[in-house]
DNA sequence: AAAATAAACTAACAATTGTTAGTTTTGTGG
DNA sequence: CCACAAAACTAACAATTGTTAGTTTATTTT
C-alpha cells in the first residue's frame, strides 16, 4: 500500500516535471517571439519552428495561443500585486518603500523579461483573462499612489505633481525589459543603487 | 493663359487637398487603432470599418497597410532627429538643453499620440524603411547621450550612471503618448515645468 | 519483450488576411 | 443636363491563420 501509492505519486511527478518542462520551453520561446514581434504577428507556425517542432505538435503541451499568452501575462502580473502589497504594509520610510519598489521591478524584470514586453505590450489580447489583468493592474497603481501620497504627507518628498511623478516613474520601471537584457553584466545592487539616485534625487547638482 | 493657368492649378490644388485630407483622415484612424491594438493585430477591414466604407474603397486613398504605417513612423522620426540637431547646436547651458528635450517630445506627442505609439511599438514591422528608421533613431540617441555627456563634463550634471540616466528619461520621454491625451486639461507649460522637475532635480527633499 | 504513454508527424479544415478587378454611385465643372 | 472623375461598391483571389483528426515514432513502465 505505502509502496504502490509512493510509486504512483512518483510517477505523476516525474510525468508532471517533463511535461511542464516542454510546455514551459515553449512558453518561454513564445514570450521571447512576442517581445520581438508582438502576438499578434507570431504565428504557431513561427513559434514552432523557433521550438523545432511542427506546429500541430505544440498541441501536445499546450492548449491555445491565447492560453500562453494569458498564463504569462497573469502570472507575472499577480506577482507584482502580491508584491507591493508586502511592501505597503511594512513599517519604514518612504524612500525604502520606493526602493523596494524599484528593486521589485528590477528582480520580476530580470528573472523574465520577455514575459515583461508581453505583460506591457500585449495585454490588451488578453481575451478571458482580461477583466482580472485591468484589476489586478489597478490594484498595484493604488497601491503604488498610496506610497507617494503618504510620502508627501509627511514631508518626505517634495510636493512635485503626484500624476506627473507617477507616470514618470511606472513608465521607467515597466519598460526595464527593453534594457536589462542588454546590461548582464551591470550588477543587480548598482542598478538598484543608479535608479534610485535617478529617479528620486535627480541628476542636477 | 494667366486664366488658364490659374484654373488649372486652382484644381490641381482643390483635387490634391481633398484627396490628401481624405487620406489623412484614413491615417489619423489608422494610427488609433494601432495604437488599440498594434499593427498586426489591425485589419484592412477593421480600419474601413472605422472610417465608414468597405476595405476595398481605402485603396483609393493609400496604396498598402505597410505604407500607412512607414509614412507615420518615418514622418515622426524625421522630425525627432531634426529637432534635437537644432537644439544640440544652439548655445546655452546643459539644463536649457534638457528641457527643450523635454518641450519637444512633449509638443510632438501632443500633435499626434496615436502616431507616437506606432513609432513605439510597431517600428519593427517597418519593411522598405527599417534600416532608415534605425538610423535616426540611433542619430538621435547619440545627439542625446551628447547633452548629457558635456552637462558631465562641465559639472552641471551630477556623475550618475549615464547609461541608466539616459534610459530613464528617453524612456519616460518616449511613453508619453499613453498619459498626454488623458491629460488634455493639464496646460504643456506646466507639463514641461513640472516633467523637468521631475526628471531633473528629484523628488526626494 | 510487451504494453502503454508521450510526443512527434502529415493532412486538412474553416476562417481570415491584404489586395485586385470590374462595376456602380456620387459629386463637380462646363 | 452632360461628361467626367472621384470614390464608393460587390465579388473574388491566393495566402495564411489557429486548430483538429488520425497516424507514426520514441520513450518509459511493467
Amino acid at each position: 500500500m505505502k509502496v504502490a501509492s509512493f510509486k504512483i505519486l512518483s510517477i505523476l511527478r516525474v510525468m508532471k516535471t517533463n511535461t511542464l518542462s516542454r510546455k514551459q520551453e515553449i512558453y518561454r520561446i513564445a514570450a521571447k517571439l512576442f517581445k520581438e514581434k508582438g502576438y499578434s504577428a507570431v504565428t504557431m507556425r513561427d513559434l514552432a519552428a523557433a521550438v523545432g517542432i511542427k506546429a500541430a505538435s505544440l498541441y501536445n503541451h499546450i492548449s491555445s495561443k491565447q492560453q500562453i499568452l494569458s498564463e504569462t501575462i497573469i502570472d507575472i502580473a499577480e506577482q507584482f500585486t502580491e508584491g507591493i502589497e508586502m511592501i505597503t504594509i511594512q513599517d519604514s520610510d518612504t524612500v525604502t518603500k520606493l526602493k523596494a519598489v524599484i528593486s521589485q521591478h528590477i528582480t520580476l524584470t530580470a528573472n523574465n523579461p520577455y514575459g515583461m514586453a508581453a505583460l506591457n505590450n500585449d495585454w490588451m489580447h488578453l481575451e478571458g483573462k482580461l477583466d482580472y489583468y485591468l484589476a489586478l493592474r489597478s490594484k498595484y497603481e493604488k497601491k503604488f499612489e498610496k506610497i507617494v501620497q503618504d510620502g508627501k504627507m509627511s514631508g518626505e518628498l517634495k510636493d512635485v505633481n503626484t500624476e506627473i511623478l507617477l507616470y514618470s516613474i511606472l513608465t521607467t520601471l515597466r519598460n526595464l525589459y527593453l534594457w536589462i537584457p542588454k546590461k548582464a553584466d551591470l550588477k543587480k545592487d548598482e542598478l538598484i543603487e543608479g535608479l534610485s539616485v535617478t529617479l528620486l534625487q535627480g541628476i542636477v547638482k
